[in-house]
DNA sequence: ATAATATATGAATAATTGCTCATATGAACA
DNA sequence: TGTTCATATGAGCAATTATTCATATATTAT
């Protein structure tokens, strides 16, 4: 059942047609906006934030990683693979141990830009 | 029920203690990065997204973005909340309309860098 | 006062998600 | 080959969340 579009929006003499028509324009492709809320999301964790600050310094393993952050194994195994998905961090595998490190030079410029927001 | 510390890290034979202790010393106080992470959180969703890039471009009512958006009323209204908590948005009353501006100038910056990251 | 209308909000619900637990995989070595 | 250990992963659960629906609030106009 689909709405009619009066349902779905307020009277047509509130709305400004030239506002919206010229932010129309400018607006980037709906795809990309999804695609940069999905990189948002996986920086809205903190588990994951502390994962890639402790990277921006080292290298590490997982094992480092859990030990560093206190958790367990698992649960850091299961984080860094949403970072691999989102090609933030590459592998270096050396016998059993495999070292994550940084894939990325534009999540160091995002993150200070973060923290001034919040430290504002 | 807690676990014993053995129980959540790896062999200590394998721990890189300097590295994590390195490590330790750059990361920037808990508190910072969970704030860090609930400011990402907030961009992590697309409507919200679409809303903040619509706002980068002009001032906008209620009513404008859901046209724009073609979303409820409502679904903006609660979203536009979310901007506010997190001191992203103002608002500016101008009789029955309520019009939404942003109040942060790092917020472009952090998008377009984000753009960058997908787009490579 | 009453009606109309822009915005805000509480409750409910469906979907997503971060972690734990158990177990699998894969490499080194006895 | 069998054991050990670092890492990966599937299932399950509890918590969070984005939206809808219904309704409240606030302002303007009649």
């Amino acid at each position: 059942m689909t709405l009619k579009r009066d349902e779905i929006r307020c009277e047509a003499s509130i709305i400004h047609e030239e506002v919206i028509d010229k932010v129309r324009e400018k607006m980037p492709p709906e795809e990309s906006l999804y695609d940069l809320a999905e990189l948002f999301k996986v920086f809205g964790d903190s588990t994951r934030i502390k994962i890639i600050w402790a990277l921006f310094e080292s290298e590490m393993c997982v094992c480092d990683i859990a030990y560093l952050l206190n958790m367990s194994q698992s649960a850091i195994s299961h984080q860094i693979r949403v970072l691999k998905q989102a090609r933030l961090v590459k592998r270096r595998k050396e016998g059993k141990v495999v070292y994550y490190s940084l894939d990325d030079k534009h999540v160091e410029l995002i993150f200070k830009q973060g923290l001034s927001h919040i430290n504002e």
